[in-house]
DNA sequence: GATGCCCGTCCCACTGAGTGGGAGGATCCC
DNA sequence: GGGATCCTCCCACTCAGTGGGACGGGCATC
C-alpha cells in the first residue's frame, strides 16, 4: 500500500488510535473525509473503521460529525493514575481551595506535556484548564515543577531543544531555583493575565509523579502568599500517596 | 482461526476493544494470561497487542499488571455527551446540592445500563456511584426514570425479559406512574439502605437523554421532600439543554 | 430538472499484515 | 536442580483487512 509515504500508520491498531486521537484533537466534531485527510488513511478504510467504532460506542455520530463516544468515557473514568491521585488529593484540594479560592490543578507528565488530572474551578473565567487537558511543560508552573525534579534526561533534552542558547541557560537556572524552593511560577507565560504557582508531588523514590498548582489573575493574586500554601499541599499529597501504596 | 468457538472476536478492532474492556472490568489490574483467558485470544497475540497499546500509553503496566493508561483518560475527558451535559448541569446540581446535601448523579442510557456522567458526593459513605460507573436500569431510580419515557422498544423488551410475569406487570405499572409523575424511586432495590429519587431529562423531541437523581440513607432521607426538588432540577436541565443546542 | 460537487458507504479480487504454536528466558518457590 | 508460572519473540502460513472505484443521496447553482 501507499508505498510512497513511509511512517504512515500501517497496522490496524495504529490506524484506530490515529483516528481516535484525531477525533479528540478536532474539538467539536469531524467528518469521515476530514479524518481521512488528517490521518492519511484512505476514505473507504476510515469509513469502515469508524463504522465499527460507532457500532461499539467508542465513537458516536451527531448531525455535525463524529465525536468521542460513551465507552471511551467509561474507560477513561477507570484510568489508574487519575483515580489513585483523586482519592489521595481530594481532601488536600479542599483545604487548599478554602485557603485560596483560586483555580486548582493536579497534573501528571505525559511526553513533553502535562495532563491535568483534577481541576477545581476558582474565580478565573474562562477556566484556563480542565481535567483531561494538555498543557505544555516548558512554560507552565506545573510543568516546571516536574521538570526540575525529573531524572529522565530524554524528556528534559526534548524540552530544551528548540530553545535558543540564552533562553536555555536561564531556563536551567530557573529549574535550579525550583529545585531549591520546591515551587515553580508561571507569570503569564502560558495564558495572558494568569499567574500559576506549582509544587511537585514526589514518589517515595523522590521522583516526580505529579504537580499541584494554584492559578489566579495576575492583577490581584499574591504569589508570595500562595507559595507556602502550595508547597504544603504538595508535601501532604506526597505523604498521602506514600501511605496509599503501603 | 479458532474454528471451534464462533462469536469470538476475529477482527483486530474487536480484539483490541475486548482487551480494553476486560482491563476496565478487572478493577485493579490484570495480567496477560488473565486477559488471554477472559477474551479467548491466544496469549502471544494478547502480549503483542498489549505491548503496542502500552507503547501508545493507552494501557500502562504497573508492578501488579496491566491498567488503563493516560491516553484513554484524555480521550474520555473529551467525550461529547458527558461534556455537553456537564456544562448544562453544573449550576443545576449546585442548587440541588444546596437544597439537599445528598449524593447526586446525572446518568445517561447505554445499552441496558445507565452510566453515571456526573457524580456529586453527599453524606453517603461509601458513595454508591461515581462518574463513569454502570448501574442497572431495571432497579435504579435513574434507570426507571429513563425507561418510562423511552420509545426504544428493544431496550424495554430486553429489560423486561428475565422478569417473571408478575414482576413484569408490576414493573409496567410502576413505569406508568413514573410517566405520570415524572419521578422514579428506588427503595433499596440496588444498594441496601440507599433510597434514590430520579427524574428524566428530555430532548426537545420529548425523548429521554439523561436522568438526574438524589440518593440518601433510607433511615433519614425524606423522599417526599426530594421529589419536587428533583423534578424541578430535571426540568431546568431539560430547558438549559434545549437552549444550548439552539 | 439537469449538472456539478462533495458527501459517506459498499463491493470484491488481491495480498501482506496479523497470526499463534512453540521455543526461550526470567523469576519464584519447594 | 526441578517444576511451575509468567511473558516475549520468532517466522512460515493464510485469511482478515485493504482500497480503488462504483454507487446513491443531499445540496447548491444554472
Amino acid at each position: 500500500m501507499r508505498s510512497a509515504l513511509t511512517g504512515e500508520p500501517v497496522s490496524v491498531l495504529d490506524r484506530i488510535l490515529a483516528i481516535l486521537d484525531t477525533v479528540r484533537e478536532s474539538h467539536g466534531s469531524t467528518t469521515i473525509t476530514q479524518l481521512a485527510l488528517a490521518t492519511g488513511i484512505p476514505k473507504s478504510t476510515v469509513s469502515r473503521l469508524v463504522g465499527d467504532l460507532v457500532r461499539q460506542r467508542y465513537l458516536a455520530r451527531t448531525e455535525h460529525g463524529v465525536v468521542i463516544g460513551l465507552r471511551l468515557f467509561e474507560l477513561g473514568a477507570r484510568a489508574s493514575t487519575p483515580r489513585r491521585l483523586s482519592v489521595a488529593a481530594l481532601p488536600v484540594l479542599a483545604e487548599l481551595f478554602n485557603a485560596t479560592g483560586e483555580h486548582l490543578n493536579v497534573a501528571v507528565q505525559e511526553g513533553q506535556d502535562m495532563i491535568s488530572v483534577i481541576s477545581v474551578r476558582g474565580r478565573l473565567r474562562p477556566a484556563p484548564s480542565r481535567a483531561g487537558v494538555r498543557v505544555p511543560s516548558a512554560t507552565t508552573a506545573l510543568g516546571k515543577a516536574v521538570l526540575a525534579f525529573t531524572e529522565d534526561e530524554a524528556v528534559l533534552r526534548d524540552v530544551l531543544t528548540g530553545f535558543e542558547p540564552d533562553r536555555r541557560h536561564s531556563f536551567e537556572r530557573e529549574l535550579a531555583t525550583v529545585r531549591a524552593e520546591a515551587v515553580a511560577i508561571d507569570r503569564c507565560e502560558t495564558f495572558p493575565g494568569v499567574v500559576g504557582v506549582a509544587s511537585p508531588v514526589l514518589s517515595p523514590e523522590r521522583l516526580p509523579v505529579a504537580a499541584i498548582s494554584v492559578a489566579g489573575p495576575e492583577s490581584d493574586m499574591d504569589a508570595n502568599r500562595m507559595m507556602p500554601l502550595v508547597r504544603h499541599a504538595a508535601l501532604v499529597l506526597t505523604h498521602r500517596l506514600a501511605l496509599q501504596t503501603a
